[in-house]
DNA sequence: CGGATGCTTGATGTATCTCAAGACGTGTGG
DNA sequence: CCACACGTCTTGAGATACATCAAGCATCCG
């Protein structure tokens, strides 16, 4: 299980370090939030359901999660990938009733991490909030970009769209070697991501490996050309804000 | 021009009303949000573009705005409207760049406040931290729904979906009249909301009529049967969080 | 009167879904 | 150790929902 190996919440600071200079005492008061216990989650289960009540934050620290919507008669989108160092949701837990569901799409491993515990650390190095907010205001602008691309790109630039995101958030926490990164998830979760039938999306990576884009054997996806991706994609980083104010 | 007559931050108070009860001192403190100079931006013009440095928090006041993402090639989706009583956004001002556009449906009035001067209310009333981020998380919430809208549900559970929600955002800051309101929007943009080709939205709309759910006739929508629009819609309206916690 | 803008309709093509089946790998119980 | 179930990926055939292109009409406004 290689993406259980990487451990602790060094992603969270990697993340945090995009939109943030950390010193070290930044880096003590976060590392207190990992001194709970850690939470351990099989494949293929939810991590919470819609209608529950919120209580805690939950820090991902390996492997990946996402988060879902469903319909009465079984139609499901997945409306977000969590990755490692990402909360899944830093602000619900002031709301009574959860709206979405989160499940897991591999084997995860994850902190709780009570909002009280949570105020401590930021009462203690209170400019990270900065920095919480910046990652909260990316995860805004993410589901924005997902809009567009499922109203408007086609299934084509809609994939190569969603994979140099994934690349460029994997690499942002060290998750990715080269052009190379893990995508332990099934063609089934790429198809609900993208509004596509499993068919079709299978059909779309296939015209992505002829039209020499990418390689994806064994869970490992390697970007041959990125720029020509990027461009298939017409991706425009700036909505992730990886850059320093 | 209906939709200019409704002036003020009633909508606004309304609108937090719904999430915490408000009392005198809270309207005051917000009331000093309007003492700066309203703006006034005519239809199909932009009040802010992507790329820009975002420095003020808008509060719609009158008329629709929308909040829009463009690609290259001229394609356009729509990924929020924004009503009376909506901030455009609370927190992108930290962000140095906008990673969306911001532009105004009808004929609109707004006030620019500075995070400064949004700063002193909140100190002033610390409490009404909690109303504000609750409308963030709602407004997350909705981006979150329209991603299942646009990704699962078939054009005509789509866009009864979106009437259903637009009829309970209007009634909330009282701008429904029984089940009917001001719909000032062209099916234009109702087209790029939903993803959609006008020329189907159109068809798309002769159905909804057929099917006896809705009237739409000069820019006002009556909702025929609301349990039914519901239904087809698979509505829940958990997601908008109406009730207070 | 002429030019925008918005709504509507028809005809045609195609992108995408659905249904169905087979191949492969993996884990599990007999 | 084999038989079997299960999950995943892949392919084919057929149906259809949706986009595109094109045109006509109404309204409003200069």
């Amino acid at each position: 299980m290689p993406t259980l190996t990487a451990a602790g919440i060094e992603p969270l600071f990697r993340l945090l370090g995009r939109y943030m200079v950390l010193d070290e005492a930044d880096r003590a008061a976060l590392s207190t939030l990992e001194t709970g216990p850690i939470c351990t989650c099989d494949a293929r289960t939810d991590i919470a359901r819609e209608g529950e009540n919120p209580t805690v934050i939950r820090l991902l620290v390996s492997g990946w999660a996402c988060r879902y919507k469903d319909l009465p008669d079984g139609r499901r989108q997945i409306v977000a990938f969590f990755l490692p160092g990402d909360f899944c949701d830093l602000n619900v837990y002031i709301l009574s009733e959860l709206d979405h569901s989160i499940g897991a799409l591999t084997q995860v491993r994850y902190y709780d991490i009570q909002p009280q515990q949570f105020q401590e650390v930021i009462d203690q190095r209170p400019h990270l909030v900065r920095a919480l907010l910046w990652h909260e205001m990316v995860s805004a602008g993410i589901q924005r970009e997902w809009l567009l691309s499922i109203g408007q790109r086609s299934p084509l630039e809609r994939l190569s769209h969603l994979f140099v995101e994934l690349y460029y958030r994997l690499r942002a926490v060290g998750l990715a070697t080269g052009l190379s990164f893990d995508l332990p998830i099934t063609q089934n979760h790429l198809a609900e991501a993208n509004g596509l039938s499993v068919v079709h999306l299978n059909r779309t990576l296939q015209e992505m490996r002829r039209a020499g884009l990418i390689e994806l054997s064994d869970r490992q996806l390697r970007i041959i050309d990125l720029d020509r991706l990027k461009s298939v994609a017409m991706f425009n980083s700036n909505y992730l804000h990886f850059n320093r104010s």
